[in-house]
DNA sequence: CTCTCGATTGCGGATTCCGTCGCTTTGAGC
DNA sequence: GCTCAAAGCGACGGAATCCGCAATCGAGAG
């Protein structure tokens, strides 16, 4: 039983069993971690290749990787590159508002162009990420969409230069 | 989605060979659009319910995603969310430099807990995101690790009090 | 018209997915 | 200490999926 083939295997569950957190919702332990690190790497690699590399059987990684699933702790997607799908002027837009935030907040998250919404605490009420094919796009983006809502008071645009840096593994160094 | 199965695959077809973009880098067709906008829906769906849907054969789809992912204009990957995770604290620091953008770039995309570095056209020249555990965590890195850069001349700083939206689909609304 | 080239299809075998069963461990309650 | 219920895991078999390959189709060039 313990461990048939690596003791590699073993060691992973004793990690495993001594990292509980008292935390906050969830519990997330260093073998989801591992999990979702695969996963991280390649959404769609095979529940088998994981479970060789966490130290698990098949069937458990699945069991695993299903309950993340379902308790909203990670999703499995696609992104895309947007200079690729001939997305070329992004923007973060930094917004002022007078009066409940939640409103415009709520209006902004309806807009397609717009990725990101986030209420901040700061010299901006609010920062949202616009994703535009061109400039005439986003133009018409920040003044015709965005800055007529009701409530929003002034509005300062960051238009990208170059993206740097963009990843998606969270939780996992 | 609107049309039936059969005769949708025709119209997709011909919809493909008109959207022809003399653009930069790379052609991406309306049905290579749906089939990402299938894994944007979820990462792991079988090539032969995504061929279904987009009305080609499952070898076609198979090929297709792997073009995509070989030229690097998808990714399938799996994203977590932060406070499930642990992290607790993010924030957008908006950063002003003096001389050379590039290498503090470079020097932000090296730290881990920066989940996003951009050039931009605006008051700041540097935007990134952090995510940290707590505020305490949030202080250390800004304070020791940012503000400490050589040629970092100012940040400001914007805590996130609410993620109102946060969305992996672009180019396929 | 013919030829070439890229994209697509169909197919068979290897692999993977998925439901299910039984076992072990854990923790609560008496 | 004992029992019981619940949860997590490994094992197994059938169905579905993945994957490589050869043949086919369609558009464009010569």
């Amino acid at each position: 039983m313990g461990c048939a083939n690596d003791e590699s295997s073993c060691t992973v569950k004793n990690v495993a069993r001594d990292s509980k957190k008292p935390n906050g919702s969830a519990s997330i332990d260093a073998v989801s971690l591992a999990i979702i690190e695969q996963l991280q790497e390649d959404g769609r690699r095979p529940y088998a290749a994981i479970g060789k590399a966490v130290g698990l059987s098949e069937a458990a990684v699945r069991q695993r990787v299903q309950k993340l699933l379902d308790q909203g702790a990670m999703q499995i997607v696609a992104v895309t590159d947007p200079l690729t799908v001939g997305l070329r002027r992004q923007a973060m837009v930094g917004i002022n508002v007078e009066g409940d935030l939640e409103p415009v907040a709520d209006a902004l998250a309806e807009l397609n162009e717009v990725e990101y919404v986030v209420i901040t605490a700061g010299s901006f009420d609010l920062i949202v990420e616009i994703v535009c094919e061109d400039d005439e796009h986003l133009l018409e983006m920040i003044n015709k969409r965005i800055r007529t809502l009701p409530g929003v008071r002034s509005t300062e645009s960051f238009v990208y230069l170059k993206l740097r840096k963009q990843t998606y593994t969270w939780g996992t160094r």
